[in-house]
RNA sequence: GACUGGGUAGCUCAGCUGGAUAGAGCACUCGCCUUCUAAGCGAAUGGUCAAGGGUUCGAAUCCCUUCUCGGUCACCA
C-alpha cells in the first residue's frame, strides 16, 4: 500500500514517470526507485543528474517531511526511508480498510478445475488441480469477482465403457458395484485395453452406445457415477475444496447437436481421416496446430466435444467475461484447440484461460508411482500424512478430529502452493509431513500463540505515532506491504505470491514475538500500540491463509 | 525432428516484465526455555545461478549456440 501511495503521490509531482518499489538493499532505505538508469537515454542526461532531479522535486513536496525521513541518491538509485509516523498512518488505513486496502474488480468468471473423472480413484494428481482451483477461486472471490466453480467431472468417457466391459464380463450384480470394485476394476481394465486391441474396441463400442442412449449403458453409468461422485464429494469435503457447480462431460450431451449445427452453419467442420474436425491453425503459430477432432471415426464424441458444447452452456447461462481453466499443463494443446474452435464458432467472446499446473513425480523425478505401479489414492496420502502428524508429539494423540484435518491439509497445501505452479514438483512424503520451518503447520502455530496474547485484552482502536525497535518496524512494514503482494497472486493467477507474502509477516510476526513482550508491561501506550499491531497481524495471517484453503486449529 | 518447460547451496525449491551484497526450508554446527506455546528465535557454514558467447551503465533474469532432463505433437482425458 505504501508504494501505491508514493507512486500517486510522486506522480502528480514529478514531470517524469517513476516507479517507487520495495527496497531490496533494507539495510539502505525503505523504497527505492530506479528510474534514473532507464531514463538516462530518453533525457539525453546522466542517471546521476537525473536521480538527483527527482530527489529535489520531492523534496519540496508540501508536507513531504511528514512521510519521508530520508531520501538520497546512492550510486544513482533513489533511495527512500519512511518516517515512523507515515508507517502508522498506513498500517492503520489497512487495519481500517475493507479487505485491508485490496481494491476490488467485478468481473464474472466461470473457473473449471478438480476435474475428477469417475470410476477412476482420485490420486495424488487430483490434488493439485484441486488445491490450486480452490485457491484461485478464493483469490478471485476475494478481489470481488463473481466466481462460479465447476468441478466438471469426467465421467463419460472410455473409462466407463471399460468399468462397464468389467462389470459384464465379471457378471457382476448391480449391489456388487461398490467402490472397492470401482478402484480395483477400472486400472485392471486400463492395463487390459493397452494390450489388448480387441477388448479395447469393444470397450469403445460400449462407450458410444452410452453416448448415443443405450438404456442399459447409462443405467450402469449411473451406478458407477453415484458410487464416485460420493467418494469424491467426500473427499473434497475434506479438503475444503467446493464447487458450485457439478457439472460434467455428460451433461454437456445435451448442447452438442447445438454446437454442431453452429460449426455445420458456418462450414467450419469438415471430414479429414474419416473423423469430423475444425481446422484451428493460424498463420502466426510456430508449430503445427492439429485440427481439434469433434466426432470420431466411430461416431463417438471425445473431451474436445463436450469442452465446447459446455463452453456454449456457460456462455448461455452466465455470459461469464472469463472462462478459467486448471489443469495438469500437458492438456495445454487440448484447450488452444478447444479456445480456438470456440471463438471460430462464435459460441462466446470470453477471455479464455488455461493454467497449467506441472507434474506431479517422485523421488526419481518420473511421474509418481507406487510399488505397484499405480499412482497412490489421495485418501491413502492424506491418512498417512495425519498418521506421521499424530506421532510427531504425544500429546497429537488427543487432538480432535477436526483440528487434525486442518492441520493435514495445511501441510499439504503449503506444501504445493508454495511452488510456482507451472514446474513439476517432486513429491515427498516427507516433506509433505514436515511441520517444521516453511510449512503449513508453522502458519498455524504462529497464529495461535500471538492470539493468546490477545486473548484477554482488548483490542485497541487507536494507534500512536511511536515505532518501538526495529523488529516492530520491519512486522510494521510488512504489514503495509499486503496489497502489492495480492494483487501480484490475483494478475498472476499464482497463489505463491501470497504464501510468500503469509510466510514473511509470520517471520516477522514469530520475531517480535520473541523480542517484544507485552504481559508485564508498564507503558500503556506501548502495549496498546503493540495489541494494536499483533491484532492486525493475525487477522491478516487469518484471512489470508484462508486464500489458499487453511483454516487455524483450536490448539496445536 | 518441431514446439514447449526445466537445469540456482548436499537435498527440495523461491527469485526470472534486467538493478546495488543471489534467498528460503530441510540437513549439519553453535547459542537461547524460572517471563505471552522452543512445531519458536538468533548466529555460523554452504553458490563459477549447466557451459560458452552476445546485448546493456548493470544479466540468474533478455538474445544466440551447445550439453542435459521432462512434456506435447489427430481420433485418451
Amino acid at each position: 500500500m505504501i508504494t501505491k501511495e508514493l507512486n500517486k503521490l510522486f506522480n502528480n509531482e514529478l514531470d517524469v514517470n517513476v516507479t517507487v518499489i520495495q527496497s531490496n538493499r533494507p539495510d539502505l532505505c525503505d523504497f527505492q526507485i530506479d528510474e534514473a538508469f532507464r531514463l538516462a537515454k530518453e533525457l539525453h542526461k546522466s542517471p546521476f543528474e537525473i536521480a538527483n532531479n527527482i530527489v529535489d522535486k520531492i523534496k519540496n513536496i508540501d508536507n513531504i517531511d511528514s512521510i519521508i525521513s530520508k531520501i538520497e541518491v546512492v550510486n544513482g538509485f533513489v533511495n527512500i526511508s519512511v518516517t515512523d509516523s507515515f508507517i502508522n498512518k498506513v498500517v492503520k488505513e489497512v487495519a481500517t480498510t475493507s479487505k485491508y486496502g485490496v481494491e476490488e474488480d467485478n468481473k464474472k468468471v466461470v473457473m473449471d478445475y478438480g476435474g475428477p473423472n469417475v470410476a477412476k480413484p482420485l490420486h495424488v494428481g487430483h490434488l493439485r488441480s484441486a488445491i490450486i482451483g480452490e485457491s484461485i477461486k478464493r483469490i478471485l472471490k476475494y478481489k470481488g469477482n463473481d466466481v462460479i466453480a465447476d468441478v466438471h467431472l469426467g465421467d463419460y468417457g472410455l473409462q466407463i465403457g471399460e468399468v462397464i466391459y468389467a462389470i459384464q464380463h465379471d457378471g457382476k450384480a448391480d449391489d456388487e458395484i461398490t467402490l472397492e470394485y470401482l478402484n480395483e476394476a477400472y486400472p485392471r481394465m486400463s492395463g487390459i485395453c493397452k494390450e489388448n486391441e480387441d477388448i479395447k474396441k469393444e470397450c469403445e463400442e460400449i462407450t458410444k452406445k452410452m453416448q448415443e442412449g443405450d438404456p442399459e449403458y447409462n443405467r450402469l453409468c449411473d451406478i458407477i457415477c453415484n458410487i464416485s461422485i460420493k467418494d469424491i464429494k467426500g473427499i473434497y469435503d475434506d479438503l475444503d475444496v467446493s464447487f458450485d457447480l457439478w457439472e460434467s462431460e455428460r451433461s454437456a450431451y445435451n448442447y452438442i447437436k447445438d454446437v454442431e449445427d453452429i460449426l455445420k452453419n458456418k462450414g467450419l467442420l469438415y471430414e479429414s481421416q474419416g473423423a469430423m474436425v475444425v481446422d484451428v491453425a493460424e498463420e502466426t503459430d510456430s508449430k503445427e496446430i492439429p485440427p481439434m477432432i469433434f466426432q470420431k471415426s466411430n461416431g463417438a464424441y471425445l473431451y474436445g466435444t463436450t469442452d465446447m458444447a459446455t463452453i456454449y452452456d456457460r456462455e448461455n447461462k452466465y455470459q461469464p467475461d472469463n472462462m478459467l481453466y486448471i489443469t495438469d499443463d500437458r492438456q495445454s494443446m487440448h484447450f488452444t484447440q478447444v479456445f480456438r474452435a470456440s471463438h471460430k464458432a462464435g459460441i462466446t467472446d470470453a477471455v479464455f484461460e488455461h493454467k497449467g499446473f506441472g507434474t506431479v513425480n517422485g523421488t526419481d523425478g518420473k511421474p509418481f508411482k507406487t510399488r505397484a505401479g499405480n499412482a497412490p489414492s489421495l485418501r491413502d496420502l492424506l491418512n498417512e500424512t495425519k498418521d506421521i502428524f499424530i506421532s510427531k508429539k504425544e500429546e497429537n494423540k488427543d487432538m480432535s478430529e477436526e483440528d487434525l484435518n486442518k492441520i493435514v491439509n495445511s501441510i499439504v497445501k503449503f506444501a504445493d502452493l508454495q511452488n510456482n505452479l507451472t514446474n513439476d514438483y517432486i513429491f515427498d512424503i516427507n516433506k509433505f509431513s514436515n511441520t517444521s520451518g516453511k510449512t503449513g503447520p508453522y502458519m498455524q502455530y504462529t497464529v495461535l500463540r500471538l492470539k493468546k496474547i490477545l486473548d484477554n485484552e482488548s483490542i485497541p482502536t487507536e494507534l500512536s505515532d511511536n515505532i518501538y525497535n526495529e523488529v516492530d518496524r520491519n512486522l510494521r512494514l510488512k504489514i503495509t506491504n499486503l496489497c502489492e503482494a495480492f494483487d501480484k497472486a490475483y494478475e498472476n493467477r499464482m497463489p505463491s505470491y501470497i504464501v510468500d507474502y503469509i510466510y514473511d509477516l509470520a517471520n516477522e510476526a514469530n520475531n517480535f514475538y520473541q523480542t517484544n513482550h507485552i504481559a508485564g508491561l508498564d507503558d500503556e501506550t506501548k502495549k496498546n500500540d503493540w495489541l494494536y499491531v499483533l491484532n492486525i497481524t493475525v487477522n491478516i495471517l487469518t484471512d489470508m491463509l484462508k486464500l489458499i484453503g487453511i483454516d487455524i486449529p483450536s490448539y496445536m
